[in-house]
DNA sequence: TCCTGCTATGCAACTCGTTGCATAGCAAGA
DNA sequence: TCTTGCTATGCAACGAGTTGCATAGCAGGA
């Protein structure tokens, strides 16, 4: 319900072709809005058809043409208009979670591959971390940026890298508690 | 993909209706993945179908007759066959932080408007913490828990517990940022 | 007495998200 | 030369999640 209103943030900041939005959905945005190519482009022509957006037709020798899109009035009413309704409770999915509560319901050696798949998870949430600590250092140097964008986009990621390490943090206890089980 | 397992951890730890189901996900397993009663009903007669699950009818005087429903072997060896597969990665939703880099695009009436929102959201949240502390208090009295299930079950709260101390200080961030905004 | 709220289950319609596939040309490396 | 991978957009089908509504009896308070 909230895809379109992702999207006019991220038009807003910087407009856009379809492509471009997906990447931007896999790198920063994705920190906290996940979306595929598919829906990204469904909800685009919506848009459109809505007149929340308009496309400027970008020729490119060599490759596809390309659509950049940026947002209309009627698009940006729109988004203040969501933005003053109240914030909807998250909706969570922590698949792990449910993995951790059904290995009392495995053997040791089901509990043995848990180990090494929450060791896993734990590297892949490292490289984030790791991650949003370079983007914070190359985006954010000084320790007062001037603008209201750059201050809430450097908000919202010290968002991601405390959510990073409260997870590694919890990661190490799941870890010392399935441990300890073994014996 | 995953409400079938997170429906026979539950049920594992302990048999139950539809209707309890449901309130079990408002409450504890809502912790990390939530389901309305719609969603509950509809898999579990999926499940039936599948001979995952056992129903045995509980007639009651006064009341409605309810189900309890039990797993069956097949349901046990399904839940153990997608444990022992890779965890996928978490799908973020947070539309509080959509909004907060959308802030940038409302003038200074929606920001203030955003932090009685953040303020609210913020209180709720404190609820919530105080909610799980209580339970461990009630649950988790002792230092170390010897059973498995009982472990696993307090190291999934403490992961609530910690993830809800990061809101809390996240939102103190972000109240910060806003209000130095106004200036 | 009426209204609200709780237990208990379910249908129908709709929107959202996922997966597989398709097109098409260029660049870079094996 | 062949394959892989990147830019760039899109269709079709399916599965998951949401919303509104319906039934039904009992308990408790205004």
């Amino acid at each position: 319900m909230a895809l379109e209103h992702a999207i006019l943030v991220s038009l807003l900041e910087q407009p856009a072709s379809g492509y471009e939005l997906a990447r931007r959905f896999e790198r920063s945005i994705g920190r906290f809005w996940t979306a595929t190519h598919q829906q990204i482009y469904r909800v685009l022509k919506r848009m459109e058809a809505d007149g929340w957006i308009t496309a400027e037709e970008i020729g490119q020798d060599g490759r596809p043409d390309k659509r950049s899109w940026s947002v209309a009035p009627a698009g940006r009413s729109a988004l203040v208009t969501w933005l003053r309704a109240p914030v909807q409770p998250e909706t969570v999915r922590h698949e792990l979670a449910v993995k951790i509560r059904g290995a009392a319901f495995d053997d040791a050696a089901g509990r043995a591959a848990l180990v090494a798949e929450v060791e896993r998870y734990r590297a892949t949430h490292e490289a984030t971390l790791a991650r949003y600590l370079t983007g914070e250092r190359r985006d954010f140097p000084d320790a007062d940026p001037p603008d209201a964008q750059r201050a809430l986009q450097h908000v919202v990621l010290r968002g991601g890298i405390a959510y990073e390490r409260m997870v590694l943090a919890w990661l190490d206890d799941v870890l010392t508690t399935l441990r300890t089980l073994e014996n």
